[in-house]
DNA sequence: TCAAAAAATGAAAAAATTTTCATCATTCTT
DNA sequence: AAGAATGATGAAAATTTTTTCATTTTTTGA
C-alpha cells in the first residue's frame, strides 16, 4: 500500500514510516500542508495519514482542499486535540476517520485497513495484470491504449473476472450472460469469446482466456 | 434516514430516538442483540448503532454475525470502553465507525451522516423517484418492471442523474455523452433525449426531462 | 497415428442501436 | 397574432453489435 505521511513532527512522521516499511508498504513524509498537496498531485496513494497542526496550511484546510478536487482518497487525520466539536468538525470537513494522539502503531495500522477496505470496494473497478476495467463506463484502461466494451463483451468479461483463476463451464456462462436455461444450439459462447479475445488481443498481446478442452474456460490475470 | 439503535439501557435509547425524530429520521429500538438481528431481517435500515454490551449476543457477535450475512449496512459501535485494542477489535470485526460513551447527539448525528454519506456513494445506484438505476448492469428497477438501457440511453440517463435539478445546456451534453468539443450540425442531442424520454415513459407513466425553451434540460427526479 | 469430438474462425446474416433528415409542433418576440 | 427560432417526432438510413453457419484447426484417446 502506498501511504503518504503529512506531518511535521519528524520523530513521529519518521517511526510511522520505519514501520509501515516493516510491515510491507511503501511510505513517503510530507513536512507541511503544501508539500501534502504538491505530492498529492504527481503520486497517487492510497492513504493519506493527515496531521492536524502542520505548518502553512492545517490538516483541515488540506482535507478541505483535497475534497473539493473531487479526489475520494481515504484520509485519517491525527489530531492531539480530544473535545467534540473537533472531531465534528474533521468529520465534516471529508476525513474518513482520525486518530487522537498518542496513538500505538497497531491502531493506525489497523484504521488504515479498515478505511482502504471500504475505498477499494467502494471503486467501481476491476484490475487483471496492468489492466483496469471501469464497470461504469465499460472502458479497459491499459498502459497504452483504451479499449470501450459493448454490452456482450463487457457481461461476458465481467463474469470471467468474477471468476479468476476457476474453470467455468459453457453452462454457467449461458446462464449468466444470456440469461438462458438451456444450453443453445449454436456455438454462440465460441463466437463471443472468439470476440472477445479478438478485442483483448488487439490492444494488449497477451493471452487472458485459457480453454480447458471438455470442460469450459480459466480467465488468467493477477 | 432510518436506524436501528441496539442498545439496552433504556434511557440512552430513548433520548437518541427522540433526537434523532426531532432532526427529521425514523428510528426503532432493539433491545438486545437477538432482537438486532431479528429486526434486520425485516426491515431495511441505512444505519445501525449498536451498543458493545448487550445481553444475549453482544456487539462485537452481531456485528460479525451481520457482515457474514454479507450486509454492509454501515454500523456504529458504541463502547463505553477506551482501550486501544477493544477499537481494533471493533474496526476487525467490520465497523465502520465507534463512538466512545459518554458521547453528544451531534457528535453521532455528524458520525452516522459520514458513514452513511459513504456508503452511499459506495454503491453502484441512483435513485431518482421510485425507480432505480443500477450503473453496472444499467437495468432500471421501476415498482412495475425492469428497464435494459442502452450505450446511448445510459450515458444520457446517467449525465441528467448526476445533474439532477440543474439547467444542462445541449453543448454540456455533447461533450460527456459524445466526446464532441464543438455542437455538431445535426440535431443529435434531441434525438437522443426524445429516445430516452420514450423509453423512461413507456415503462414509468412520469415525466422526467423537462425542456427549457433556449437554454437546455432539466432532469426531475425526487 | 488416426478418427472423433470439441473448439476456433471468417464471413455472412440478422438484429439492435444510433444517426440523419424532412416535417410538424411549440415557444418566444414584437 | 404572426413570424422566426427552437424543439419534437417518425421513419429511413447508416452503423454497430450480435448471432449463425460452414469450414478449419486443435485436442483427446484408442
Amino acid at each position: 500500500m502506498e501511504i503518504l505521511i503529512a506531518e511535521d513532527e519528524i520523530r513521529i512522521a519518521e517511526s510511522l514510516k520505519k514501520n509501515f516499511l516493516q510491515a510491507g508498504h511503501h511510505a513517503l513524509i510530507a513536512k507541511d500542508g503544501e508539500e501534502t498537496l504538491n505530492v498529492m498531485e504527481k503520486i497517487q496513494f492510497d492513504v493519506l495519514l493527515l496531521d492536524w497542526r502542520m505548518p502553512k496550511l492545517s490538516g483541515l484546510e488540506v482535507c478541505r482542499k483535497i475534497r473539493s478536487t473531487g479526489s475520494e482518497i481515504p484520509i485519517i487525520l491525527l489530531t492531539a486535540l480530544t473535545d467534540i466539536s473537533n472531531k465534528v468538525e474533521a468529520l465534516d470537513a471529508g476525513a474518513d476517520d482520525y486518530i487522537t494522539k498518542p496513538f500505538s502503531f497497531d491502531e493506525v495500522m489497523a484504521r488504515i485497513n479498515a478505511v482502504a477496505r471500504r475505498y477499494k470496494s467502494s471503486v467501481s473497478t476491476i484490475t487483471f495484470g496492468d489492466n483496469t476495467l471501469n464497470l461504469i463506463t465499460r472502458i479497459i484502461t491499459t498502459p497504452k491504449a483504451q479499449i470501450k466494451l459493448t454490452d456482450k463483451e463487457f457481461d461476458l468479461l465481467k463474469f470471467f473476472l468474477d471468476n479468476k483463476g476457476t474453470i467455468i463451464s459453457k453452462e454457467s456462462i449461458c446462464e449468466k450472460v444470456w440469461d438462458l436455461p438451456f444450453t443453445p444450439q449454436t456455438n454462440i459462447v465460441e463466437a463471443a469469446v472468439k470476440n472477445l479475445r479478438k478485442k483483448l488481443e488487439e490492444a494488449i498481446e497477451q493471452k487472458f482466456i485459457k480453454t480447458i478442452y471438455g470442460e469450459g474456460y480459466i480467465f488468467f490475470g493477477d
